[in-house]
DNA sequence: GCCGATGTAGACAATTCTGTCTACATCGCC
DNA sequence: GGCGATGTAGACAGAATTGTCTACATCGGC
């Protein structure tokens, strides 16, 4: 009788398993409130195949980071096309995130004030993440002397966005003040 | 021969000087990356005394944000009134903050972003603490119809420079972008 | 047919964490 | 004078942490 409490597919390879379990428990609970067994229950392996594929917590803390990364960008990137490819595209790619009931604020954010000072790696990683969020963001943007900085202030004004979403129970507030930010931004 | 590595004044009360302890460590290390008993040994008191001032570490993070909360505004109410009480003091204010050494972001989206999920009351005293910055920033707009949301919106441009300013390895670029973010807004 | 990769089961070690306990000292104030 | 608040020193308990170890099973590919 297995009583475990998995809640991935048991028929994905280990690997798989152990990353999208680390990736909900470290995401919802953070990530030094998630002990290493917790993780292996949940993900329904034993210690010694754990142990063969992350070595230590913080090899997965990091490949957790990657794989959020690519899941992210990936979302990203397909919501702007699917709401038109500019900038009106932000707000509701923004609203379909925010409203999700898993959403807990940026990954990266939230690891860098948790892990920041002492995992250097985790500071690197989420400035590669920042930086590709940013250039999805230039894209949106017609060329021009200016673009570069336009995508940092648009980027900067959603980094905000994401902590006021966090914060409040609601996402709206947050959604609304961006809005008119983007708005002020535009009509220079 | 006393070996402590007693980082503050050994002649303030006891509960002072593990809150200055606590605060140092916490807001440094992260929270739970910081055992009670590093705070004891720093602070220079022993476990009695200071579980008699804070029955429980959870005691001791809320006290230690309430404090931060004090600090904080204190400080930024003050940085704006000596910069002109007006926006253009926002920049000048920020700069001196980022700038300084032991800047690593702010103390509450850490916060909620470590143990937000496992302890509602960080996530109570930190959106307190938007709300007063957000209100500080209030006083500095002329009043009108819009002055609360332009609040918001000026608050929302500072949380993302934080995040940016936290991420970079110098403060410039946050500032920079954040100048060009409220330079916009203000010319609606 | 064999080898290496991947998997399972669970005991065990070493450390660290929070929190309790006993026993005693000092100081300000009513 | 006595009491309560505040302080010191350090042993101890109980739980949780990360990581190691032995022993065995399965399966695909060379």
């Amino acid at each position: 009788m297995q009583t475990n409490k998995t809640r991935v597919s048991p028929t994905l390879p280990a690997r798989e398993r152990i990353l999208l379990t680390a990736h909900e428990l470290f995401y919802r609970d953070g990530i030094r409130a998630t002990g290493i067994d917790r993780v292996i229950a949940e993900s329904g392996v034993t210690k010694v195949t754990f142990y063969r594929h992350f070595p230590s917590k913080n090899d997965l803390i990091c490949e957790f980071l990657e794989f959020r990364h690519r899941r992210w960008i990936e979302w990203f990137v397909d919501a702007l096309q699917r709401h038109g490819e500019n900038l009106n595209a932000l707000l509701p790619a923004l609203s379909e995130w925010f409203n999700d009931g898993s959403f807990r604020g940026c990954a990266f954010i939230n690891s860098v004030g948790e892990l920041g000072a002492v995992l250097p790696e985790v500071v690197e990683i989420s400035r590669r993440h920042k930086l590709e969020m940013m250039e999805a963001i230039a894209r949106l943007l017609p060329p021009s002397r200016h673009r570069a900085v336009d995508a940092q202030a648009v980027a900067m004004a959603i980094d905000g966005a994401i902590i006021r979403a966090q914060f409040d129970q609601s996402p709206e507030p947050a959604l609304h003040v961006l809005n008119r930010l983007l708005k002020a931004l535009l009509a220079k």
